[in-house]
DNA sequence: CTAGTATATGAATATATTCAAATATAATCA
DNA sequence: TGATTATATTTGAATATATTCATATACTAG
């Protein structure tokens, strides 16, 4: 339990489970929906897989993150907490928001690779 | 959000707070029944009160501490989840067990104020 | 007023956490 | 195979946190 909450006292690691919310992401989108550094991103969601709330699975050289059903449910109420606070919190609204253009332009990984620094543009407003 | 979740990232703080599920307290009894000093209560007390968990009220020379209303209301659902929690986690069954024999003897500040060590002997299985 | 009690706080210490930069590993592509 | 890419891990410096001891403050009882 202090275990956990450790692991939820942080914004990066809230603002990842949120957008994790949205769907499922490999690192290198992280990072650029979030503007973290690739070792800070990596580095969180080894926490947060390590305290039960993430997975990953590899698909080639991308390993793709989402949240994981058993965490959804042996803590059913808090993550109904967390989903109601994303809503009501401004902090996660603008990492929404990148979402919704990356989405929006039909951006991807290899979009990224190609030219990340466009992708960052096309996805700040 | 990342505020509450740290102060909630620490077994101590948890144990204050499951006790005071229970009813009101004031330090000299929280000390008793988690086997803490008084510095450390005191401290922790502190940071519960001002991340709006807690709040205290003076009666004489003695400060009564109790879980915030408004708190509960404000995060019903981790409040519900904290409560389910307290139920499931081995951690919180001694200090409830101590508090029951703390009630069953009708223990009281005073007791404590009179001969403490013999008060942790009643509460002590 | 004085002695004693309840609680808070300052200072010191031990431990944990953060981040970024460098390096390591593993997969892909040419 | 060698070069490139995606992700993970290590390292070290900076900062934060929990705990304790000693002391300060505020109250009470006598």
């Amino acid at each position: 339990m202090e275990g956990l909450f450790k692991v939820l006292g942080d914004t990066n690691r809230l603002r990842l489970i949120h957008i994790l919310t949205r769907g499922e992401f490999c690192v290198c989108e992280l990072e650029v929906l979030l503007g973290l550094t690739q070792s800070n991103v990596s580095r969180h969601l080894t926490r947060l897989r390590q305290a039960g709330i993430l997975e990953g699975y590899k698909e080639g050289q991308w390993i793709h993150y989402r949240l994981r059903e058993g965490f959804k449910n042996r803590h059913a109420l808090l993550f109904s907490y967390l989903l109601a606070e994303f809503e009501k919190q401004g902090i996660f609204k603008a990492d929404q928001e990148r979402h919704d253009r990356y989405v929006e332009k039909h951006l991807s990984c290899t979009y990224i690779t190609q030219d990340r620094q466009n992708v960052i543009n096309l996805i700040e407003r």
